[in-house]
DNA sequence: TTCATTTCTTATCATACATCAATGCACAGG
DNA sequence: CCTGTGCATTGATGTATGATAAGAAATGAA
C-alpha cells in the first residue's frame, strides 16, 4: 500500500513543519493525539445529526461534505484533496448536532485531530496557532467567494470559476458532484460544458 | 439627537459587559482605542479596493454591506442593525484590498473597533476573547446556511427564511435590498409575496 | 399642501434552468 | 461473453425567474 499510516503521519509533520514551523520535538509530543486512518471510498465519516469531534486532514485522497435537503436532494458544501482540511466547525464549537455528511469519494488516508490536538498545538506553537487562524479567516473568505457568485453568476460563470479554482479536481470528481457544487442539475452542466466546447474554451 | 457619541460608547460599555464580562475597569482602558461617529443615511464606510481597518458596532441604526459585480449590479452580502457587527474580515486580516462596500441605509450610531482595540481587549480579557471567537464561528455557521440555501431554495423559501431570521428588517429595509440579499430581483420578489398572500400567509 | 423621486406592483415577453425520458457508454461481476 | 449499474449526453417540454416597461403607491422635499 502506498500510504501507510506511518507515512501519513509523517506527511503530515512535514506539513506542520512548512507552514506552522512546528518542530520535530513539538510534533513529536503533539502526534500522542492523532489518529490515522486509511477511509475506503463512500465510508462515511461525518453524519447528520452527529456532533463533529474532529478535523480530517487529508494526507491522500478526496473527501467531500455535504447536506441532504427535505426533498433528498444533496447539496456538497465543500471538497477537500491532498493537504486540505474539511470538518463542520460549527459542530465541532458548539458542540451541536451537524447538518452535513462527510464521506470519502476516494479511497483516502486521513489524519484526525480533535480538540484537544488543536488546543494543545496553539499552546506549545504561537506559529500554529497563527496558522489556524489563518485557515479560519481564508474559510470565511471562500465561503463569501462563493455566496458571491450563487447570488449573481450563471451556471456558465460558475463553472468557469470551479475549474480556475480546483483544476485538479475538475478530472478527478464525477460530474454529477460539480454539478451538486455548483447548484445545477447534472443534465445542465453537461449542456453547460457543450455550450463552452463549441465556443472552443480550452479547461486544459 | 438621541443617540449622541457618548451614550453610543456607554451602551457599548453595557454591551460588552453583559456579552463578554468586561468590567468598566478594563472598558475605561479600551475606550481610548475607541471612536463613535454619527453616519448619516447613505454614507459610505467602506469602498471597493480599500482595505478595510475596522469592525463597524452598529449601536443605533443600520448598516449594509455589498458588493457590485461587472454588470454593475449590486448584491447585498450583509445586514448589520442594532447590536451587530460588520465588516470585511478577510481584508482586515489580509491587509488585502476589499471587494465590500458597506453603507448606511439610515441614519447610524457606529462604533469603530480597530485592530489595536481587539488585541489590547483580548490581551486583558479572556472572556472578550472567547466571545471574539463565538462571534467568528457564529459567522461562519451563518455563511453556511446561507449557501446551503442557494444552492437548493426557491426565491420563496429563502424568503421565508429571511423574515424568519430578520423579522425586525422585514420591516425596516426596502424591499428592493431583500430582493438583492436573496438574489432576485424585485419583480420576483413582489410575485413571490403577491403568491404568499394568496395562500394566505402571515408574516406579522 | 404640491410636486418630484423613489419604491412597489403588474403585465408581457424572453430565457436559463429543471424535469422527465431515452440513449449511449464504460466498467464490473457473473 | 453477456448483462446490470452508474454516469454522461441529448431532446422535448415545463416553469421559475429575468428583462423591460408602465402605472400605482409611498415617501420626502419645497
Amino acid at each position: 500500500m502506498n500510504f501507510s499510516k506511518e507515512t501519513g503521519l509523517s506527511n503530515f509533520r512535514s506539513y506542520l513543519q512548512t507552514k506552522a514551523q512546528v518542530t520535530d520535538e513539538q510534533f513529536a509530543v503533539l502526534a500522542e493525539k492523532l489518529k490515522v486512518e486509511q477511509i475506503q471510498k463512500g465510508n462515511v465519516l461525518l453524519r447528520q445529526g452527529e456532533v463533529c469531534k474532529h478535523s480530517f486532514f487529508v494526507e491522500k485522497g478526496l473527501l467531500r461534505s455535504f447536506t441532504i435537503d427535505n426533498t433528498g436532494k444533496e447539496h456538497i458544501i465543500q471538497f477537500a484533496s491532498e493537504h486540505w482540511f474539511i470538518t463542520d466547525r460549527s459542530s465541532t464549537f458548539f458542540h451541536e448536532p451537524s447538518d452535513l455528511y462527510i464521506d470519502a469519494i476516494e479511497d483516502s488516508c486521513i489524519v484526525f485531530l480533535d480538540q484537544d490536538f488543536i488546543n494543545l498545538a496553539s499552546d506549545i506553537s504561537t506559529s500554529f496557532r497563527q496558522y489556524n487562524e489563518k485557515l479560519l479567516q481564508n474559510h470565511i473568505r471562500h465561503l463569501q467567494k462563493r455566496i458571491n457568485l450563487l447570488l449573481g453568476a450563471t451556471a456558465e460563470q460558475r463553472y468557469l470559476d470551479f475549474i480556475k479554482l480546483y483544476p485538479d479536481l475538475t478530472l478527478r470528481v464525477p460530474q454529477w458532484m460539480i454539478a451538486s457544487y455548483l447548484g445545477v442539475t447534472p443534465e445542465s452542466l453537461s449542456r453547460v460544458r457543450k455550450e463552452l466546447a463549441r465556443k472552443n474554451f480550452k479547461s486544459i
